[in-house]
DNA sequence: ACCCACTGTCGAAGCGCTTCGACGCAGTAT
DNA sequence: ATACTGCGTCGAAGCGCTTCGACAGTGGGT
């Protein structure tokens, strides 16, 4: 391996100018500068990582801790966690991958050990046990996702109540006064993961406010769960015309049951996806669908955190606004 | 943050015990080890990660370099890089996480820095351009998929050729004389990624030798490309009665189309898939499969980096076998 | 009784980098 | 001339850990 030391003969200066040529932070003529960049270049050096971050106690390295399921929601985890690993890059950070497995014992530990400088939380629930070491640690932390109380914390995730909320005019707008709402499985629910909860908050509320009626119903994805949640729902309101999906593996059971039993869409039943863009347009009917922004979720909380690590920046709640966009899925109520 | 040498005066014994007791090197009496243990716990002591890292050249992280496209294959993608990252956690090691997006630079950098003590690359193209820089370096490398030529590697993959052997195998047994293949989006093909060529070589050697026909159209994902492809199929080969799918976009699209021109699975049309279980058994028909054992690839591919790691274990290509399941989806041909 | 091997502990020397203060040398203001 | 201010460079002091060799103390073999 090529040390700073030897960059540092090889170009006929002393250690600290190779140093403050790589890192800028002296000034430096550009001769000096030329031929330590040269000499850099010849010898194929790279700065060790260790020593570095022993001597300037910054590592460069930002902690994701993505959920360890893999039981929802996969290609926006995925998502997210490729566009963190790039836009981390592009601010010269490289991602440690942490799965939720150990807790809030892994946020102990990378902070504890400085093996990163941040971290970015995904999967948040309502009241995530890992949050108060969030607030207590000198690390920055940016979540993705929106615990029931985000004081001291900098959040970013899309506005999941907003969401709610605009599915539901929508399918009002349209005359529908019977809806139902897929949602993710039981569990994501019994977990108080924030963005399912908070939709359904969305969606509750302005059904309330506009006066439409609405059953929620979690649903584990596949067919056959997803065939007895649909019997459930139209022996209990057999005028449901139009439905809110919140989870894709049920995107596809729903629309082919639908055919299967003979009710068109959009004629018969409308349907509102909250999924990726992509589950949208790939569906058997292009959705009508307020789109999970994943990319921008991911590069948001990077720019939130970078900010954070220079001093500029503060614990701020970014919600993104929903955007719906009306496809094939969706058209006014059927006469009754 | 609590240092070695704080530790040690506080268990009243030098840094050097302190640091043998946390790495078991040297042998240490039970009443200083408790007596030590005892200061770290009370202390909330963690070892500075960079400090360790410089001293010892041993960073204890892998990185792991996974694709940037989220075209294709995502939930594989994802259960593979959980397994990664659980099963090096349960070896003492932190995942760092690279995109392709760097390609072999980022190969360069880690290896360089010493930020990683080794590597797992995913999304191994045939002829990978990464290969020769792996080669090359002395830190362990393990790939996840197999290259033209694995001499100098360690490789992990299912046993793609075997595998669409298998496919062609239970369909041919079942009568079907006319096979098409669906394979993934035309792109994975043009990269020359390792583990669909080799499928496709797998299913075409053994349709040769049982002597039945075999057609393969690389199929985007999504209904209008299904619908295209299937089309044509059916139009250049109208007995076909066996349908292999490697591409889980196209599977929910397919078994639809086929619903949807009267032709019924498994009386009509046997389908085979080689996709995650999750996905076979999901769909709205019980597909008989092939699954990717994604899990177990991710373990496997960690347990032969440590075992390289360790100084145990050698360049060794490891294919799984295949299982094929049969479910609901596959049948006698139909008389002609 | 003596030597040897072993066990448990310590001190010190780095690992390769960052960063602080110092210093020489212009150039500019007095 | 003198004093001052930058600028560009250097030397040295660590950062917190691992690891090597040294060295007491202990016990077994002869």
């Amino acid at each position: 391996m090529v040390t700073l030391a030897e960059v540092a003969q090889h170009a006929g200066v002393s250690a600290s100018t190779v140093s403050y040529v790589l890192s800028g932070k002296r000034s430096i003529s550009p001769t000096t500068r030329q031929r330590v960049e040269e000499s850099i270049r010849q010898l194929g050096y790279h700065p060790n990582a260790g020593a570095r971050a022993l001597a300037s106690s910054r590592s460069n390295i930002v902690a994701l801790m993505i959920p360890l399921r893999t039981d929802m929601y996969v290609p926006v985890m995925m998502e997210i966690a490729i566009a963190v690993a790039t836009a981390a890059r592009t601010h010269g950070y490289d991602v440690l991958l942490l799965t939720g497995e150990e807790g809030p014992d892994a946020v102990r530990r990378v902070t504890g050990s400085g093996l990163a400088d941040a971290m970015i939380v995904m999967d948040v629930e309502l009241d995530d046990e890992r949050l108060p070491l969030l607030r207590g640690t000198d690390r920055p932390s940016v979540l993705i996702g929106l615990p029931a109380d985000p004081s001291g914390l900098t959040c970013v995730d899309l506005d999941f109540r907003a969401t709610g909320a605009l599915c539901v005019e929508h399918l009002a707008s349209l005359g529908h006064r019977d809806l139902a709402v897929i949602g993710e499985a039981p569990g994501v629910y019994e977990r108080h993961t924030g963005f399912a909860e908070r939709t359904l908050e969305g969606l509750r509320g302005r059904a309330r406010e506009l006066g439409v009626r609405l059953l929620h119903r979690p649903c584990e994805g596949g067919y056959d769960a997803m065939a007895l949640t649909l019997a459930r729902i139209f022996d209990e309101r057999p005028g449901t015309s139009g439905f809110v999906v919140q989870n894709e593996a049920a995107v596809e059971p729903l629309l082919a049951l639908l055919r299967q039993q003979g009710r068109a869409v959009p004629e018969d039943v409308s349907v509102v996806a909250i999924c990726p863009e992509q589950v949208a347009v790939q569906a058997s009917v292009r959705l009508t669908s307020v789109a999970i922004p994943a990319q921008e979720m991911g590069r948001r909380a990077v720019e939130q955190l970078v900010a954070k690590l220079d001093g500029r920046g503060s614990d701020e709640v970014v919600l993104l606004a929903p955007e719906l966009t009306v496809r094939a899925s969706s058209g006014p109520a059927p006469q009754v």
